[in-house]
Order: structure tokens, then C-alpha cells, then sequence
DNA sequence: TCGCCATTGTCAGCGAGCTGTCAGCCACGC
DNA sequence: GCGTGGCTGACAGCTCGCTGACAATGGCGA
């Protein structure tokens, strides 16, 4: 497993690499955007670590360039603390998935770990649940093979819930993902948009814990 | 499942108390070191959440003082960010796992969750007992494999019951789990719940010791 | 620039399900 | 046989989530 770091901050570099050598990796590493954005485009990568804020050139922006130029390997992003903006836009940009920082090596690796296995898995990175499909890359999702039309909001929906399907996830947590904790909104609009959503997969594909929250079957894979 | 969180900080203290309670357990909150040492020496929980920087009394005195009170319940710490000698600390003093400050309500849930499995002795988010099975991150129980749809209230009941499956809980405790001291039920509440889950769930799969409590038997896995 | 349309938050009403209480019944243990 | 503790069906109040309608917003094309 070839994998690219991308990070700045000398400690941070030295500590993640060596959890990603000690899990199996093989570790390039680039400290500024320019150098990252060259070696994601030219080399070969089963998985990329990509901090957030860069010199020279915004990890968004190499985020974004690389897909444009259809690579498609999967990318973890590092994102600072809270910063929830970023993280949707990370996602937004084609990033498979993210990690806040200051997060654990141990789950840093894990992650990476899930990364590679999926993207080994299918050549997108591709959830599916039931009769959903989701394709991160694509961001469309289809139920039973028929693509279906979603507004922004309620594709993030979707995919948070695929993302951690098999799992209740608690309203205030799917407010939080969706709007950030700054702008609350009342309660009612994620019902709302939960109403418009099962219009659209069929009513059973977003089951209601009464008093906890809504969930995403794992079915059974 | 009974928590104590202990927080300073109103925002934070809000802000854990709601996930907490999302994620399930009832949530006593104390401000400041005193109380805090007070509840947990007197009162049971099933998980107690302690913030180290604390008014009247540092969280790792109260902590302390617990353990030398041969108090047992589980810790989970928070400590500031990057305070490294306060983690090693916490942990010689007797805590369970710490949470770095900032830290994502998702993880501190699953954290406070691993630790009350741990201390019920079960390993995986899934517990068996006899034809029952409880899935913790689906909120869901299975008899004999068939999915039975419960109210929040029996949930809970039936959770609790299967944590501390092969032990007989007495109708107090089971009352004071399910609704805190603050506002006391008849007795004849929980009497209600219990019905209504037997007949959900068969009637053997909760017995009663008469003039001790309820008990979910062991079922040998 | 105007106007259309999709998106999405809010509101209000509704309805189902939840849960505490009560009254009466049952059965266990003496 | 008796009493107590537990069980249960009925019921009422209420909470929570759902949904249709509407309005504000913003993007996009003409």
C-alpha cells in the first residue's frame, strides 16, 4: 500500500507517518500544496492523508485540481478543529472522508485502513445500504439501480446517514453535520427534509427511532 | 444508564448533556468539585464524565477520592488539550479513558458507551441473553432473531436489564435509572413497563424475583 | 434586470404512539 | 384461606414526529 502525506507541521508529519509505516504503508511525504498536487498527479496512490491548511497552495484547491483531473484515489482529510464549514466543503470536493484534528492515531489508522478496503472493494468509492447505492464520487445516489434526483441538503442527508449506516444517528447530530452549530435551525426543518427524502427512496429507507433519531439499515452486505 | 457529568463550562456542560441523553442515558450535572464528589460518593451511576479544571475542587482530587472510597463506577476524562502530565495523571488516579478537549460529541459518546460496556463486562456493542439479542448502535433488540419495535422507555429497560443480565435489579434501582431521582414515579410505572415488554418479548424473557426485582437470565452464549 | 423555478426553513394541524395512573384481579407464600 | 405484592387492561393526557402549505431566498436563463 503506497500512500501520500500531506502535512505541513514537522511533529504532526513525523507522528502520522510513522503510525501509517507501522500499519503497512509505504509514506511519501509533501509539506506544501504545490509538491502534493504534482506527486498526487504523477505518482500512483492507494490512499492520500491530506491536511487542510497548506502553504503555497490551499488543500482544497489540490483536492479539487486532482479530481478535476480524474484521480481518483481516496483522500482522508485533516481538517482543524470545528471548523464544520470545511469539512462539507472537503466532502464537497471529492474527499472520502475526514478526520478533526486533534484525533488518535489509532483511529487515523483505521480509517485509512476502511479507505483503502473500500476503494479495493469497487473502483469508486460506493456505499450501499438496502436498495440504496450511493457514489460519493458521483454524488448520486440510485435505489435499485434508478438514479434519483436530490437537492444538496438532502444528498448530505443521505450520505451521512450511509456513511454511518447500521447506526442511530441522534437529530442533533444530523443537525449539527447539516447546518453547523453556529446557524441553528429549528427541529422541524430535518424532519422536513427527512419527509421530502423518503418521498424520493420509498418510505423505508430511513427508519425513526421515536426519541433517539433516524437510521440507515446495514442491509446486510 | 445513569451518567454524571461534571463540567464547569455552561456550553460545554449543555452541549455533552444533550448528546449524552441522545445517546440514551439519563444526565445528572454538577458544576463544581464538591458537588461533584458528593454525588458520585453517594448516588450510583453507570458512567461518570469529569472535567478536570473545576471550581472548590480539582476533578483529579474528586477523583481520587473516589477510588479511595472504593467507588468503581466508570471515569471518562476530559482534559484539556496538549496537557499530557494531567492524562498520565488521570489515568494513575484511577480513570477509565480521557478525551482530549476539543473532541467531537460523537466520540465521546461512543467512548462513554465502550466504557459502560466494559464495565458490564461485555465486549461488543451486542449482547445476548437467551433468545434476546440487543444491538446498542441499531438501538434495536431481536428475539429469536425477529426485530421488535420498542418505545423509548422500554428500551431503556430492557438495556438496562441486559447489562446487568443474570443479576437481579431491584425495582429502586430500575426506577431511579429510568428517571432519575428528581421525579419520583409509582412504583407501579415501572410494573406498567414491564408488562407491556412481556408482551412484546414473551413473557419469560423477564422474570420476576417476587419482593427483589426483575432479571434477564443469562442465557449461556 | 426581471422573472421563473428549485430549494429549504417555518408554521400549524394532525395523528399515532407513548406512558403514568387507576382499579381490579391474580397468585404466591404463609 | 388470607393478605400482600405483582400483573394487567383501560384510559386519558400528552409528546413527538409527519406532512402539506406557504414564504423567503437565491440561482439562472431570457
Amino acid at each position: 500500500m503506497r500512500s501520500l502525506l500531506v502535512e505541513d507541521e514537522p511533529r504532526i508529519a513525523a507522528d502520522v507517518a510513522a503510525a501509517l509505516a507501522n500499519a503497512g504503508f509505504l509514506v511519501d511525504t509533501a509539506v506544501d500544496g504545490e509538491d502534493a498536487w504534482f506527486r498526487g498527479d504523477t505518482e500512483d496512490y492507494d490512499l492520500v492523508v491530506l491536511d487542510l491548511g497548506l502553504p503555497h497552495m490551499d488543500g482544497l484547491t489540490v483536492l479539487k485540481r486532482w479530481r478535476a483531473a480524474g484521480r481518483v484515489m481516496p483522500v482522508l482529510l485533516l481538517t482543524a478543529r470545528g471548523t464544520w464549514a470545511e469539512r462539507v466543503e472537503g466532502i464537497d470536493a471529492g474527499a472520502d472522508d475526514y478526520l478533526p484534528k486533534p484525533f488518535r492515531m489509532e483511529e487515523l489508522v483505521a480509517r485509512a485502513r476502511a479507505l483503502v478496503r473500500r476503494a479495493a472493494g469497487h473502483g469508486a468509492p460506493v456505499i450501499e445500504a438496502g436498495r440504496l447505492r450511493l457514489d460519493a464520487r458521483q454524488m448520486r445516489v440510485t435505489a435499485d439501480g434508478v438514479p434519483v434526483p436530490l437537492s444538496p441538503l438532502e444528498y448530505r442527508l443521505v450520505a451521512y446517514l450511509m456513511h454511518h449506516k447500521g447506526r442511530v444517528v441522534p437529530a442533533p447530530e444530523l443537525l449539527e453535520h447539516l447546518y453547523g452549530d453556529d446557524d441553528a435551525r429549528e427541529a422541524n426543518a430535518l424532519e422536513a427534509v427527512v419527509t421530502r427524502l423518503r418521498r424520493k427512496l420509498g418510505a423505508a429507507a430511513i427508519e425513526t427511532r421515536r426519541g433517539f433519531g433516524y437510521l440507515i439499515a446495514d442491509g446486510a452486505p
